[in-house]
DNA sequence: TCGCGCTGTTCGTCAAACCGAACGAGCGTC
DNA sequence: GACGCTCGTTCGGTTTGACGAACAGCGCGA
């Protein structure tokens, strides 16, 4: 009965590895969430070892426990991460006279990505710590001038600019004239 | 992360909900659906009735007979058009001074979001036949000015504003000024 | 009117998910 | 070494979800 594509590790196994993985991700011992979750630490152990089908309620209570979406538990795990270098756009779409989008990223697959608007003054250059390990950001500069990347070897982005890095690695954001803005897409595990 | 609301409407009701919307959407009858999804169609019937917390095996079957993500089934309706005027939104990040973002647009799981930039010159309004179900774009305007959203009722963007809306309805982007660059955001499930 | 096919419901049985307690293993402290 | 703590696993008992069958309601054709 598991419609899953096939030839792929079943669902059971995916939300066993997902929530062992959530779990230790978030620093949590299994007694730990099972108390948070208000589940018999019995039945986690049982789920977590991919032994029987869990019922939605407590898949949702640990879910919610864990602070990630429920979603997240029974979604595959992510395949291997991949970065995309693009400075003036690879592939055009549309070409309607006075129309042109270009194909920044394309998503892999049951991958995160999240959306942050940015603004940023002059003179205070934010340096970020690692993210956790896949994690990879994407920027677009909207306006302004500002120094983007890895800390090592940013690079300086003019308004329309695109760049992508890993996250997982110090890196930086320097706006480098007033009223800089830009999009940021945060793509994580 | 999406702890529902405390004042939920709990999570088999959402459930209920759902399945029923879905099931009627794909035009099925409560006995074809079981039949597909090789469940009992008594087991069917208490759980679009609320009864019970069903086995994530027998949500995931009737959500693969249904040709919907999972997610579709737990999580509740649907996005309509929402605009962030540039400076608004919840500037949740980092506040140093100078330097702040805003989150624009968290991620479901199991989508994928392709990233294009976009410029446009006025007097080329640009006319998007619907997308398939499911799909939600989102449109960070760069610089210039626009008209973007569903066709019956669109948004005009000044540079720094997001909008975002269902993708499966007509759709249009319509410059209004010279110079005009946006960033396109294609999420589909 | 009767019969047929379909709808979605309810009922009794069985398997299993959930729980609580008890268990052995690993660490740090007195 | 013995204690105290927390770790994760395993073991009966109770609850409950899933199943198949029998059920009533509705539309349609003979």
């Amino acid at each position: 009965m598991d419609s899953r594509p096939a030839g792929e590790p079943g669902l059971i196994a995916v939300i066993a590895a997902s929530l062992r993985r959530e779990r230790e991700r978030a620093g949590l011992s299994l007694s730990e969430l099972a108390k948070r979750a208000g589940v018999a630490k019995s039945t986690l152990s049982q789920i977590e070892s991919g032994a029987g089908n869990p019922g939605v309620e407590t898949l949702w209570a640990l879910a919610t426990a864990l602070g990630v979406p429920f979603s997240r538990l029974v979604d595959p795990p992510r395949p291997a991460t991949r970065v995309l270098r693009a400075g003036e756009g690879p592939a055009a779409h549309s070409e309607v006279a006075g129309y042109t989008a270009a194909l920044l990223a394309s998503c892999p697959p049951n991958a995160r990505r999240d959306l942050y608007r940015v603004t940023a003054r002059p003179g205070e250059p934010r340096l970020s710590a690692p993210h956790p390990p896949g994690t990879v950001e994407h920027v677009v500069l909207a306006s302004g001038r500002a120094l983007a990347g890895p800390a090592e070897e940013p690079v300086e982005l003019r308004p329309g600019d695109y760049v992508t890095y890993p996250g997982d690695v110090p890196h930086i954001f320097d706006a480098l004239a007033p009223d800089t803005s830009a999009l940021f897409v945060m793509e994580h595990v």
